[in-house]
DNA sequence: TTAATTTTCGACTTGTAATTCGAAAAAAAG
DNA sequence: CTTTTTTTCGAATTACAAGTCGAAAATTAA
């Protein structure tokens, strides 16, 4: 029988893993990220780390899971304005931004890992995998509302997805300058970026 | 004393080896391609690759190189007319998008293959950096002469340059389309995209 | 034809890292 | 204070893949 707390403290334990094997991960490259460091990191013997996850890969695979749950959960609430798909989506973008600037690791992780990982995680449709679809096929469909009310450049939405996804990425992770982005700032180079179409 | 069609036989060897390699990265996920793979793919002995390429890095990076090479010799004749940066930019472009399309496995092993690698592949300047640093500095220098001039958004040329990588990766390998894309239509994505600034 | 020289490769060695085992320590229950 | 359950971990075990070795086959030279 496992108290309440004892479940409490599990899972405060897991939430440690997680933790160190981020930042492993952060610093040699996933592949090269080993259980013996990890463990180290988390300061437990590796063989404890086997009681609580099962694998490499399902620490692997958790973190990605939280990760994108959470990415989910703080968008959902602001995608259903139709009305405005250029307002929404810079919103959504603002809200994804403001998560980043807190845990800059953790997303970076988030959104370069899927890339450089092995494609055999990607099997059995994994959880993450499904909040990651999810705002995608919003942001999709903001951009294609947007480009069909002329509030866009008129072009491929997939493209203008990924450009977009471009010129994130480099707002985010590129900084040369370490202070955080504010919104302003970021709304301005979207704007920048995708033109005045809708406002002028 | 190597005779010169042995020393052709030999180059042609190697090059029948990087053949089979780029294609079992390609398939496999780069950490997990092995020796034995390759020798498989190659249809020679594994220990036979070793007589050619002192390890599996040595394979790795000659296939960057090489591509890297190719890369900048194509593009170097046609950047020097710095008049019309924006011209330039879209023919240089246009260059690439062209050896792109003769040959999508190399090219996005060249694009992608740097992001997913272990960063200790990087240690000591390898050649192929040389050329991708020529590349990236010629097109920043373009971005940034356009951006003074007007023939582009207004925004930092770092960012500009992101989100343009962003629109040509999608446009040469997210293609669902399997048709080669033309250079006019390739044009039109990018004016399209970065607006008609000097032109209207 | 014989003697180099160049190529080839099967079998082995080596190193690394994931995963498991079995027993002990710690904590909770009775 | 026992007994039971939960945690912990050092010391194997196992799997896999890079790289080596030494001898054979093929090719070239004499």
């Amino acid at each position: 029988m496992v108290s309440d707390r004892q479940s409490k403290e599990r899972e405060f334990r897991k939430e440690q893993i997680l933790k160190a094997a981020l930042s492993v991960f952060k610093s040699n490259d996933l592949e090269k990220a080993t259980m013996d460091e990890i463990a180290k990191e988390a300061d437990f013997g590796k063989a404890t780390l086997y009681y609580y996850f099962s694998s490499k890969e399902e620490i692997f695979i958790e973190i990605l899971n939280r990760g994108w749950k959470m990415i989910w959960e703080s968008i959902e609430p602001v995608i259903h304005d139709q009305d405005q798909p250029r307002d929404t989506f810079i919103n959504a973008l603002n809200i994804i931004g403001s998560l980043v600037r807190n845990n800059q690791v953790l997303f970076e992780f988030l959104f370069t890992a899927p890339q450089k990982m092995p494609s055999s995680l990607n099997e059995g449709q994994p959880e993450w995998k499904g909040y990651q679809n999810k705002m995608y096929g919003v942001f999709q469909g903001l951009l294609e509302e947007g480009i069909a009310k002329k509030e866009f450049p008129q072009m491929r939405s997939d493209l203008l997805m990924r450009a977009i996804g471009g010129l994130f990425h480099g707002l985010f992770f590129l900084g040369n300058e370490k202070k955080p982005m504010s919104r302003q700032t970021m709304e301005e180079f979207i704007t920048t970026f995708i033109g005045n179409y809708g406002t002028t």
